[in-house]
DNA sequence: TGCACGATGAAC
DNA sequence: TTCATCGTGCAC
């Protein structure tokens, strides 16, 4: 069963919290591919300057204006594809990008970062606006990570967002061999 | 119409 | 530390 519409319309750092432990499936045809979220970031609203929406309403930041619980994948680098879900109320721009992921089944090769996880189960822009309550790809209930098990620090790759980069935005799953290694 | 620059990963 | 590689947003 996914997860239900409401689990997504909170606070973008409560959803970010809450996704560790929780499984992301992609029916990938005949072939389910699966993963245990381990590391997440939240990109909180168009105040926050990593987060893509804070350069308005465009047609890439299109669907992060909409209602939580849908896919924004979008390419980086012009080679990798990154997954995050969409969150808070309609009108709020806002989402949380899975990091990485602990495969269960169904990956082909690491998924210890966000390109590598969407390249070992098969998520390309092609999901880019899919449902996660009615579509191919969606996030099952897991098992819930205690909280003193989580840890939080800044988040990557972000320097260019001046004071935002600093911020605590970044959760992980404490000593999980998948969490990506960067600083 | 052109161009600088990434929410990365992998090689050196 | 460097580079592959291209869509996006913004300057002209």
């Amino acid at each position: 069963m996914p997860l239900p519409r409401e689990f997504y319309a909170r606070k973008t750092l409560t959803v970010a919290r809450d996704l560790l432990g929780r499984v992301l499936v992609h029916q990938d045809g005949p072939v389910r591919r699966a993963g245990v979220i381990v590391e997440t970031e939240a990109y909180v609203g168009p105040h926050d300057l990593a987060c893509h929406a804070s350069k308005g309403r465009t047609a890439r930041t299109d669907v992060m204006f909409g209602l939580p619980g849908h896919a924004y994948v979008y390419l980086i680098y012009g080679m990798y594809d990154c997954f995050n879900v969409v969150t808070e109320r309609e009108g709020h721009p806002s989402a949380v990008l899975v990091r990485a992921v602990a495969p269960i089944e169904g990956c082909v090769g690491k998924t210890d970062g966000p390109g590598k996880l969407c390249r070992a189960m098969n998520i390309t822009r092609a999901l880019n606006r899919a449902d996660l309550m009615t579509s191919a790809l969606t996030i099952e209930e897991g098992t819930r990570v205690s909280p003193r098990r989580i840890e939080k620090g800044p988040r990557i790759g972000v320097d260019y967002a001046g004071d935002w980069a600093h911020e605590h935005l970044r959760f992980w799953v404490r000593g999980d061999p998948h969490v990506s290694r960067r600083r």
